[in-house]
DNA sequence: CGCCCTTTTGAAGAAAATCAAGGGCAGTGG
DNA sequence: CCACTGCCCTTGATTTTCTTCAAAAGGGCG
């Protein structure tokens, strides 16, 4: 397994040409095996390594003080983390795997080199911090109705996963529990749970068994509010 | 009046050397009034300029379906905007004068011309990158409890206006309307108001005709919280 | 089989939205 | 000088949404 879906997720923001790509895939990386619900980072670190998820979901999150759970982001393959470290500054929060992971991680003095040398992968790096941004600010807009946010969600992962797919229906893997999808919506899994059976009896998504089966995409984008525009995909 | 608040903010967060201050310093750039409550930037726009809040408090904003608003981040005097554009990228979020402002426009090939030349520079704004990034984080995390979001947010503005001050108790302009606050935290001025009122019954904080008193921050911050280091500043 | 994790459902309670109505204050104009 | 208007703040009553507490059912795996 290679850095490939890393270098694929920066292709979809910026144009990088041959030499670009090979200088990244030359990168030295290791290969880390975290199971599931177990910290990557942990807040308070001071990483040295830039992280890429290969394999699996992570995801950002921080604890509240009564001890429950916010996740901010959701990380796919070929998402990437620990870029904070270019400030010096401790990470404000952290990494953790919400399935069984691969994840590839450089030494960021080897990534510095190459990015140094090419505008086009640090314009990627904008445009991915970019998209960051406007997917947090797209999670604070859809604080009202939890049925709505859940819908949004699926169609994010679904975006962010099949950026390039035409058909209207679409089924695939969607690991998250119901508690996990709750703490990425901030709201109680028994809520959470009663949202999930909402937009199954109402025909428009279905998750059961770690699979989410969408029957029609657009009907799930109109219900949400859903325009895939603000995540930036060239495709 | 000079781009000053802009070069103090890049400061605070990076070392900046004598000739790096004066190229900003020498940045030609126009002066923009906007009265409160107009755009200074709408949502699709790709604006050819980084422009600065001066004088007045600016809010980043989206419109839900529904018309109601939803303000994703406030914009106090040094801040800046439009750093979108390398993206190349249409606004996914609109920029409103929440009061009366003075802004700074600079066109952004001069702009880019500087920072290319220093390091410390493009530092600087990654860093403020990141913390806009862990302010929106932070405004997910108070999702639950409208009174302690509200403090938290009074102490968010606090400590960036006040990075620097010593004193436990603190006065300032505070030129938010309920209504304002309202679409900050994602919650009606009907709620905002009963929540302003618990602040101040609470002897916490005490909001009234545009002035915040604190009259114990360290207390206000305990009551959210609140803990500054997320906003990385150097003071 | 028995255990743990996840999902599911019910009932009661808390938080915030909604609907509705006044009140204070500054600016405007007769 | 005073009535009028617009904006913001304030308060009450009702309804909706979500949480909390509690319990049970399904499914994979030692």
């Amino acid at each position: 397994m290679s850095l490939e879906p890393f270098i694929d997720k920066l292709s979809a923001l910026a144009d990088l040409d041959g030499a670009q790509r090979e200088a990244l895939l030359a990168l030295p990386f290791a290969k880390r095996y975290t199971p599931a619900n177990r910290d990557v980072i942990t807040r308070g670190d001071r990483p040295s390594y830039l992280y890429v998820v290969l394999e699996g979901w992570a995801g950002r999150y921080n604890l509240r003080p009564d001890g429950s759970r916010r996740i901010t982001g959701v990380m796919l393959p070929g998402d990437f983390c620990g870029i904070h470290a270019v400030c010096h500054a401790p990470m404000d929060h952290g990494i953790t795997a919400l399935t069984d992971c691969e994840l590839g991680q450089v030494e960021l003095h080897h990534f510095d080199a190459v990015a140094s040398t090419s505008p086009a992968i640090v314009d990627a790096l904008w445009k991915a911090k970019m998209a960051d941004e406007a997917i947090l600010r797209t999670w604070l807009l859809n604080s009202t109705d939890a049925a709505r946010t859940l819908a949004h969600l699926f169609c994010e992962i679904d975006a962010r996963l099949h950026s390039n797919h035409q058909e209207n229906e679409r089924s695939f893997r969607f690991p998250l529990t119901q508690e996990q999808i709750g703490d990425a919506l901030g709201i109680t899994p028994v809520h959470t749970n009663r949202m999930v059976r909402h937009l199954r009896e109402a025909g428009l998504a279905n998750k059961a068994a770690g699979v989410l089966h969408i029957p029609d995409v657009a009907a799930l984008r109109r219900y949400a509010s859903f325009d895939p525009r603000y995540l930036h995909s060239r495709d």
